[in-house]
DNA sequence: ACCTGAACACCGTTCAAGT
DNA sequence: ACCTGAACACCGTTCAAGT
């Protein structure tokens, strides 16, 4: 078992170091100072190496979420800032289609509790908070907004739509 | 110039019937009817394929866009139909990064007009609009949401929070 | 001017063979 | 039980050679 682990730990780290892109079997099988065939031992197959790295981004996520003091604007606050200090893993949750069979059951659900808490349990309020949440990430993220953009302020504007006034 | 256009019209065949990651060199040469090594006689390699699939789809966008009917909840209508009308073309300009380099000067600013112009030039509104708009297309694409969720409740919810309810 | 086969340095994965 | 070299079917790209 630990050696799959250490075959994940190596993973997370070339993701997180290098980017999704130079996650290949070939390097992580280097970094793990082992040839490419031997990973198929441990791991069934590449799918599996970023369905665990989906799982530990996402319970990462989940507590920075649950972790944030209450209200709209800390929420955000929260969501923002762990995925700039987590680009790659941002990346793995959400431009890679999530792989819900090899998932832990919940994970998923979790992730959204704390957005759903903070509009009072109404669906569409934490689904369209949700989405400019990922869509400030996501644009600012592949570089789409002016580099003068002062994005502090778009965030403001954003939150204080959905309620963030008051808190 | 006619064979470069073959390859680009072939190239956007394939984006759009079989996905992004079906776009290879050996297929594309395949859909011409020539040798892989070829189509680097027209082109500068697969990048600027890309880049050409990006602003044609930037343009047809931007078009969609503009002649949206006036106000925020039409605009919000047209992006998403448009987006998941063509799902492919969508993650070519929103998924891939931008090759600013490879684009003629203006299209990224042209498809922002419309968007801009909705909110009265309001700058930090226009960017939390437009960001809405794709991170409510990019979940729904991305399969994010549970398949039994009321997505015309939730934009209409994200519309009327920016201003969409006297429209 | 355009096209080709062969090649290079890569992928993910399988499998027979070794310990 | 774990690891390996060789192989398969792929990538993007280059280049000498042909017409």
């Amino acid at each position: 078992m630990s050696r799959k682990d250490d075959i994940l730990d190596a993973a997370e780290r070339i993701v997180a170091t290098e980017g999704l892109d130079a996650l290949a079997m070939r390097r992580l099988a280097d970094e793990v100072g082992v040839k490419a065939p031997s990973l198929y031992k441990h791991v069934r197959g590449k799918d599996e190496v970023i369905a665990a790295l989906q799982e530990r981004a996402l319970r990462d996520f989940t507590a920075a979420l649950a972790s944030a003091p209450p209200g709209v604007r800390s929420l955000g606050a929260a969501y923002r800032s762990w995925a700039l200090a987590h680009p790659a893993a941002y990346a793995v949750v959400t431009r890679v289609p999530l792989q819900r069979d090899l998932l832990t059951p919940g994970v998923e659900e979790a992730a959204a509790a704390p957005v759903l808490a903070v509009v009072g349990g109404h669906q569409e309020r934490a689904r369209a908070l949700w989405a400019i949440a990922h869509g400030l990430v996501d644009l600012e993220l592949a570089d789409r907004f002016p580099k003068d953009a002062d994005l502090d302020a778009t965030w403001e504007v954003a939150v204080s739509a959905f309620g963030g006034v008051e808190t």
